[in-house]
DNA sequence: CTGAAAGCGCTTACAG
DNA sequence: CTGAAAGCGCTTACAG
């Protein structure tokens, strides 16, 4: 079995051109219906495997597609990401193109490196799953080519970008504890390491505000540094009656740690989460959460990806995927009935 | 800024051929030093770009390599193969190769159908991550591209395969389980599913029978039907004072399932798990268990497969990469002090 | 409907 | 040390 067949061996075999044979295989005009049958049972017979590096040659495209993901989002606890990804890489394949993941080591991200891989032109474009530092941002928008964020917004919102409700998610999940009749909640973040976590305690603000509750700044908890590894959390001395964590992870966290300190969740105090991720029914009780919709967020950011290597003047701006809340164990009703509003 | 700056714009301006500018940009014999100096000094303020794909139809390669992952082996709670498949990349990306993932579809599995991928010839090897039935194996084997398996082996023994060393593994930990005084020993998973769990099944046997131990049918558990789902445990009347868990997350199931029906670990039960996965952590206690040391495997992993893309006709045969055993808090020694062996 | 020519951007002999 | 020629396998006009 000859391993190299071209489509000039296959044109020779039957006495016509190259162009006719690739006519047919590509199904275009300009065959008659009867060679076309006859080159396509053919090729088939002799094994033949289209080229698709001649192909990128001519109209120099390479048809695959980055997705960037820092190395910190991919520690032995994270799945996340790589869950996502797998999304984007079944609907990227319907698409017709290959999504090649880099995952961006910690000292590319600070020396400004970009990948290999684009220095090599084996990439339309971007899609950068999960946020790098400012200045990585500016130099991928810098190198012009299509790009995407998921899951995280540039703060100059000159980029398109996919990213989970968080602000409503957190909003609608903090009106679900007042509703079962919380009035002390608390929220467990660091404010200042993503927009993520910024807009899911916006959101939580904003429900407390509805409610006329005091934002109570000893309830705010700091659950990582600058760099987002996460440290110690620090419980005030007094408890709220429930907490609303930015992710699961910290939610299982807090929940360890309140047992550890002698509270019984939700008994003693409520904890929901943010994700519905592995954490979510690992923990004991299971997570009262919100979930994001993964698949939704990775057919638009391919959608956008796609429509840009087509044309990189399209825009979309910042779309938000919508998330739902998942009821599950670690939520106490406080009222003896839940309440509507206020 | 032009965005397509070739090798002949380079060689234009300078006024000297594009075979020369090719050579000084590779650090090729037949450049003077000085003008290799000015050709890259150019080339990096014109912004070239290395054209990838055009060396790749001169050289017919494509130099990526597809990493197979079946999808039954990347559920929610399973991410044990997307975390070895990001060791994969890291040490492709150092021989100047890239990874490109691909899921394997059930269905794809099932009518036999090779990735698009092959068909457009746009992968140079590839490695199998995790078992796939027998006849995709043979299909597999049948295209006759530089080919390993990973994390599991072929009955036949002819592609070459990295696997972690599952025989010593298991029977180290249950020697460990013997030393610590255990005698009534189970052994919890599907014996026909893969060759990983039946090999852990025969180290732990093989430890049973050095140690004069019968094997007790009935302590032999099953944990998932033949296509690895999970089903229900059911435990035996008497149960024995240990279980050796063919994997971490069925460590897990069991230690809950033994706690709904009353058991406490260690207290009642000992348990041990392999992998020492994210399960191993989550679970209170914390499981002792066998460390599969992913590096490793990675690392022979692209070895190989990087050399058999060079010549196909190099065999390595079967690896088995050590594992180490991690001491945690899920066995109760039943002797006073350990005893060493019989 | 069919095909000769040119070109995508590089590299590999080979000649000077 | 330097470069003209040919080729990798396809496709895009264009001519017949």
């Amino acid at each position: 079995m000859k391993t190299n067949v071209t489509m000039r061996d296959i044109a020779e075999k039957l006495d016509v051109s190259s162009v006719t044979v690739s006519k047919a295989l590509n199904d275009k005009d300009g065959v008659s219906e009867e060679l076309k049958v006859k080159i396509k049972e053919l090729a088939e017979k002799m094994g033949y495997r289209y080229n698709t590096m001649a192909k990128s040659m001519k109209d120099g495209r390479s048809y695959n597609v980055c997705v960037i993901i820092p190395e910190r989002f991919t520690g032995v606890s994270q799945s996340f990401y790589l869950k996502v990804y797998q999304f984007i890489a079944r609907v990227l394949e319907e698409s017709n193109y290959y999504g090649i993941i880099h995952i961006l080591p910690s000292e590319d991200e600070e020396n400004l490196n970009l990948p290999r891989i684009y220095h090599e032109r084996r990439v339309d474009g971007f899609i950068m799953l999960g946020q790098t530092n400012k200045e990585y941002i500016d130099l991928m928008k810098s190198i012009n080519m299509p790009l995407v964020f998921l899951d995280f917004y540039d703060e100059n919102g000159d980029v398109d970008a996919v990213i989970t409700d968080n602000f409503y998610g957190a909003y609608e999940i903090t009106n679900y504890l007042i509703q079962s009749g919380h009035k002390e909640i608390g929220y467990v973040g660091n404010l200042f390491t993503t927009s993520s976590i910024q807009d899911r305690f916006l959101g939580y603000y904003k429900s407390l505000l509805e409610h006329k509750i005091n934002l109570n700044q000893d309830y705010v908890i700091k659950d990582r540094d600058e760099r987002g590894v996460y440290i110690d959390l620090e419980l005030p001395d007094k408890l709220p009656t429930a907490f609303v964590c930015n992710c699961d992870q910290i939610a299982h966290l807090l929940i360890t740690k309140l047992n550890s300190c002698g509270y019984k969740v939700p008994e003693d105090v409520s904890v929901v989460g943010f994700d519905n991720d592995i954490y979510a029914t690992l923990t004991a009780p299971h997570l009262t959460t919100v979930e994001v919709d993964i698949e939704e967020m990775a057919k638009n950011a391919v959608k956008f990806i796609c429509e840009k290597m087509d044309d990189n003047s399209a825009t979309f701006g910042r779309v938000s995927v919508k998330g739902k809340i998942i009821y599950r164990d670690s939520v106490k009703s406080l009222s003896g009935l839940v309440e509507q509003g206020n």
